[in-house]
DNA sequence: CATGGGAAGTGATCTAATCACTTGATCACC
DNA sequence: GGTGATCAAGTGATTAGATCACTTCCCATG
């Protein structure tokens, strides 16, 4: 029970070498999508043989801190200085499991909303009005890019919440298994209703009523888990 | 489209080598803690050579799904089947990461707490208990386990909720600069006030009182976030 | 100016050998 | 007979160098 070291200690070579990749990351000031040197310059920098120097680069491709082109380089990937992360080898989803996925958007999302409306980033604020005309369009001129831009919706909620650990995990559940997520919620979903619960969201978020939001978000999504809750298959 | 993929593509030889060996985890029916064959026979199952599935199994060991031993073997880890992960190399915080870390807990632990109290998950609200009665123990004896014991109990109202992506999401979030927290925590907070709010806690779960509940969550979350959030250093 | 080819840079994979650590069994000693 | 040291087998860790595959970009050709 109690034990549990999180996987955090790293005495072997590999795990010091990613370590000290990191680190040379954050001395060089790379961002994500700049390239980090040949493989074969980092072996002979940190003194090591090429397929030692790859073991750990592979560990942190795992965690999409970094990212592989053959024949091209390596680079900082998406999650570098992120804290949260997604099991990106996860093995298929059971109904169950998407379900509890459902369920935890309709426990998180409200209290989300409600800081939004509280702390009104402005920068996300106003992509929130973006990404309401830009699903408009779509829902008039039926484009497939509707269900991203939703999604899209929903983080940007969480990024006018101010709390990037908070828009990080959103992120990672609205990104699990978000096939099945897209597949299911689409099936049950009414998207002309969408679209309207969404305006009155973005409308509440930007008056900063937190309360009436939070109730609202929580009567968005339980819609939509009450629909495929229940149904046992 | 925004771009982002996600990093969930895996094209190369090494991605797909570590599909494979979750895949085969699963039909085995392996849990953590079991160990998985030596290397070089699945170098030779796979028909690869040994450096090649040395960095496909590196790259889940980077995930917590692996865990290496030398001279011992290659064994699942507790993250194989856990949807949501804890960048296990993030660069050092600095203050600001921290306070969004304790503002992340104060959003999200009153919603889970009012869950707790309306699921009330059996085996989970008998830990309650268990963990409670510890606690006074080591307030008592003066033991440094109460800070472990404490972040478990916070972990088993989580659990209580019943829902595994929830549990993990603030597993991740207590794991994340655990040793800062602690300082930080430690530092603000008063043990036996600690007490007797976790302690209150747990009867209205237990009671069932779920609104009451996320509100006492709020407070006790809110009294350090505020002794340590507008502290400028 | 556009295009195709080729050279250089870089990642991907392999072979095969050696070293280091763990584990368990064996065997000597008490 | 029990206890402890020792050793052998199993397994991961690391190395070296070579070769193949892909990308990029420059340059010559049309």
């Amino acid at each position: 029970m109690t034990t549990e070291t999180g996987h955090l200690a790293r005495p072997t070579l590999s795990g010091s070498l990613a370590e000290a990749v990191i680190r040379m990351i954050g001395e060089e000031g790379l961002v994500a999508g700049e390239r980090i040197g040949p493989q074969r310059d980092l072996a002979a920098r940190f003194g090591v043989a090429v397929p030692t120097m790859r073991e750990a680069l592979r560990r942190l491709e795992g965690l999409g801190i970094l990212s592989f082109r053959h024949g091209s380089g390596i680079y900082v990937g998406e999650n570098y200085n992120r804290s949260v992360l997604p099991n990106a080898v996860l093995p298929p989803a059971d109904r169950e499991r998407l379900v509890e996925l459902v369920q935890a958007r309709v426990l998180i999302e409200p209290a989300i909303a409600h800081q939004a409306a509280t702390v009104r980033e402005p920068a996300a604020v106003a992509r929130l009005a973006d990404l309401l005309q830009d699903a408009h369009r779509c829902l008039t001129t039926g484009e497939d890019r509707l269900w991203r831009v939703n999604v899209d919706l929903h983080r940007a909620i969480a990024d006018a919440a101010g709390n990037r650990i908070v828009a990080e995990v959103l992120d990672v559940i609205l990104l699990l298994h978000a096939e099945d997520q897209r597949r299911i919620l689409t099936l049950h979903g009414d998207p002309r209703a969408d679209y309207e619960e969404h305006a009155e969201l973005v409308r509440l978020i930007t008056a900063g009523e937190a309360d009436e939001v939070a109730r609202r978000m929580h009567e968005h999504l339980t819609d939509v888990a009450g629909a495929i809750g229940p149904a046992k298959d």
